[in-house]
DNA sequence: CTTATCAATGATAATCATTTTCATTGAATC
DNA sequence: GATTCAATGAAAATGATTATCATTGATAAG
């Protein structure tokens, strides 16, 4: 996991971004959370325990960054903001996502879901993919179980 | 089309919700626009040009309503807005959006992509699947040729 | 048809996530 | 160590959406 942090940092370094002790700390949090979903105020909260000083705005413009260099992928749940996910995970195996409609619980789920399907869509559409995002809406496991019980 | 009007009214009327004017023109509207993805700002500027009393508020909870009633799927292509498009298209057949990063035009693409999968993931993770969503991000078809031209 | 009721409306204010502004700070370079 | 300009924090601004509230009007009862 040290490995992935020092990779990111060395991205932005190398795209001539500062290494700030702020950016440093977002990116080590983001990794400590890896298997969550952080809205841009969850991470606030998280790294203003290590950091008391350190900024709201920074926070949005740090995870813009990381975003626009590819480094996280944002997503939407519906929850009215924006949750961040590292890429790294999506790029290796297919990343996708469970939204329970009835307590919000987002689980994650990898499988090649599209195969070969990207290839048709370009033969027939003219479409070039570059990445696709596939999200379930429906029941969680805990919640069915609740209403049976 | 008509049918397609009279069907939604009927069903505001069976829940019990009054068939205002504001409504019925807004539903008309969301028909006769049913191939594009409109935002509740979109819409507003369309149904004022037929009403100019109509009020933002009215949209924005009109939109709410028919996305509760399952009538409209709110979508989300991160460009800061919510937009609607009619269920009765994604029911009958499995409607997915293709998103230019480059324009940022969002094209339709029908498939049955997921198949059986949805079993698949009940039987895997307890999950009880109601719905999904696919969103393939790349260049389209313009936007390539532009690039290459 | 008239009346009564209460849901729906329009205008406006409030809210909430996010972005911008701007003076100050500090990371990288010489 | 001095210089430079990107990055920061605080606060204001923005933009989408939601809530408030007095008024209106769709519906049901008489």
């Amino acid at each position: 996991m040290g490995e992935g942090l020092q990779r990111i940092l060395d991205h932005l370094r190398d795209c001539q971004y500062r290494l700030t002790p702020q950016r440093r700390l977002i990116v080590e949090t983001l990794l400590d959370y890896s298997q969550d979903h952080l809205s841009a105020e969850d991470l606030y909260r998280i790294v203003k325990r290590r950091d008391p000083a350190i900024g709201l705005a920074t926070v949005y413009r740090t995870l813009d960054l990381l975003a626009s260099l590819a480094v996280l992928t944002k997503v939407n749940f519906g929850d009215g903001c924006s949750r961040f996910e590292l890429s790294a995970a999506k790029r290796y195996h297919h990343h996708h996502h469970l939204i329970c409609e009835a307590c919000g619980v987002v689980q994650g789920f990898d499988e090649d879901l599209l195969g070969g399907l990207e290839r048709t869509i370009e033969r027939r559409t003219g479409f070039r993919v570059h990445d696709h995002e596939v999200k379930f809406y429906g029941i969680c496991h805990q919640c069915r179980q609740a209403a049976e019980g």
